[in-house]
DNA sequence: TATGAATGAGATTTCATTCAT
DNA sequence: GATGAATGAAATCTCATTCAT
């Protein structure tokens, strides 16, 4: 198996430093090459392509992302408990390292459709923890039933999603872990005033 | 001016259906112009460049854009009417211009971050829009107060730009107007029961 | 006769100033067309392309410059007398419009090649002076017999052209009118030791 | 080092010939590339770019023109004797290598002001054995004393570059080595008979 | 005469990928 | 397995010239 010999996880890492130090689109195979230590012809030795290097990359980094918060949601009992710790885990995971969250948030996004494609391939096991919380929060009779869960699974994600981008467009400049909470909860009171 | 001359427009429209059809990457200044049915030197003396076609084209779409959720919102009473138009009122432009949708929730990305950039100073104008609604519903009781407002910012936007752009992603086999007001629930209760 | 009418003047004027100031390669037509306060298109009324521009730029300019040695030269009595007033004539008229200079000596010289050859025509006649003056002087007894007249010509016509070239190029920070009577010395006597 | 790389000096070459044949404005980079018998990306793994491949032509091949300048006329006693081998080895050089004395004579005079302050770099120490030259005349009371260089070094090479490049547009069709001693003749003593 | 909007040909350079060593 | 020199396709933009008004 490539993916254990140490080249593979070299030029993986050197390709998440070129690209959030240079952007995706000035982040040449060759550049890549030289950070990881080994020859142009190389990387094709462990990556079919170009495109291939970024699939592996997102799957790799993200496949651990999600792991850790899979584990730390499935340590909590409500679905509540599990909702705010999938927040602070998202958070806390692209903190921890910023070179990665430049990579996803920003530069990944760069890139052409097919790949986008497959990058959503990765995101689904990602999503199915989003809807596993909620229909639990259901059972629990602690979320409404009757929602839609492709619409529950947009909105989770897609506040998560919009806030870490901004907090890396802002150059992460304020500590989006203390930040948690409160959008833990506005997903699940919203906007409106608990006893409206 | 040069913006109400009938080529500005002609060159700006092709350009979203070239790109709608082609995607970002194989949409040549030669193919827009075609379609536009004038020589290539011509956009040359409608554009600085070739940027300069996709940073119009999306100022005078957003512009368009905004400018109806504006009016829509502001023909309403109260924060939530004002909230469920300016969902009702996204999804539906976007709905009305399937090339538009592709364009600006697809394929624009795709672009550098200098685009981008440009890109979001456009549309600061709709969060300001948002952040006004928020703070209209705070005045009249109906949503919380102390909220952060950049969050709430995030909350909105990013659970319509997730919405429109897995609807996109879907090639619009559904119909997104009819979830408005399902949306609009999620973001004024949250996942929680009223009651809970 | 299109040359009288006062734009076609006004047009080899702006032409002038026009390379003079951007150089050659940055002199576009609706540069110079401006600089003459018409439209592109009356260019094309009074000169057949762009190298009809320079041509007859060269051809006017050249003309008045030519004759002006013509007549000074055959105001004076003997070959050398005759030298030194052409030498001086020519670096007189050069100092006195610094930006023909700029254009002659250095821009019009990146034309290509048919270019040139139409100005070596417009040159013809400015070494045909040289080629009298230096017959007359052998006549006198004052310059050798049997010299190629072709090998004459080059020595007085290349010396004075790299001269003011120089001075040109050193942004003309030195009075070039000064070293006539030097260059002539040189041209009449060689480097040696007249006794020699 | 690159410049002692085969391919280097396959490129220069191709390019000299390349200019020759269809002049500077007509030599793409592909021309030169085809041949050198060479990919057109391989010229980009040896030049910075196109003009490199000009300046880099110039000095090298002026390089060895001027070598051999001062190896000949070192090997003279007189400062007479040095400056007849000067000029014939200026002649001799350019009569041997046609493409060569076009590229140099008329092709490379086209080209923009940055090329032609390099160009003239190269040419600097040409005039330097030049100035040498004259010195030792002057030391060797061959010259006259006070001089200023300046004008005799323009004298010096402005006649014999005119004398090469008319030699140049006239096809080469006479013997311009044959011309040296003339030539000569005309530089140490003028136009003036010797005992005049 | 005069205008100026429109035309469209043409060339440099980059970079993912290959393959002989 | 590892190398890195070589490949070659592909696209933006400029600007001299035209021609309908």
């Amino acid at each position: 198996m490539k993916k254990n010999k140490p080249k593979y996880k070299q030029i993986i890492d050197a390709a998440v430093e070129v690209i959030a130090e240079n952007g995706y689109h000035s982040s040449q195979v060759s550049k890549i090459a030289k950070k990881a230590g080994v020859a142009d012809g190389t990387i094709y030795l462990y990556f079919k392509n170009k495109e291939d290097i970024l699939v592996s990359l997102f799957q790799d980094k993200m496949g651990q992302f999600i792991e850790k918060i899979e584990q730390e949601t499935n340590a909590r009992q409500t679905a509540e408990e599990k909702l705010l710790k999938l927040v602070e885990t998202h958070f806390e995971q692209l903190s921890a390292d910023h070179h990665l969250a430049i990579v996803t948030q920003l530069e990944l996004r760069q890139s052409n459709k097919e790949l986008r494609q497959k990058i959503n391939e990765v995101l689904k096991r990602y999503l199915a923890v989003i809807d596993q919380i909620v229909e639990e929060g259901v059972e629990e009779n602690l979320f409404r039933r009757n929602m839609d869960p492709r619409l529950v699974r947009q909105m989770i994600f897609g506040t998560l999603d919009e806030t870490v981008t901004n907090w890396v467009m802002k150059e992460q400049r304020y500590n989006i872990f203390e930040q948690a909470e409160e959008v833990h909860t506005l997903l699940v009171h919203g906007l409106s005033e608990p006893s409206s």
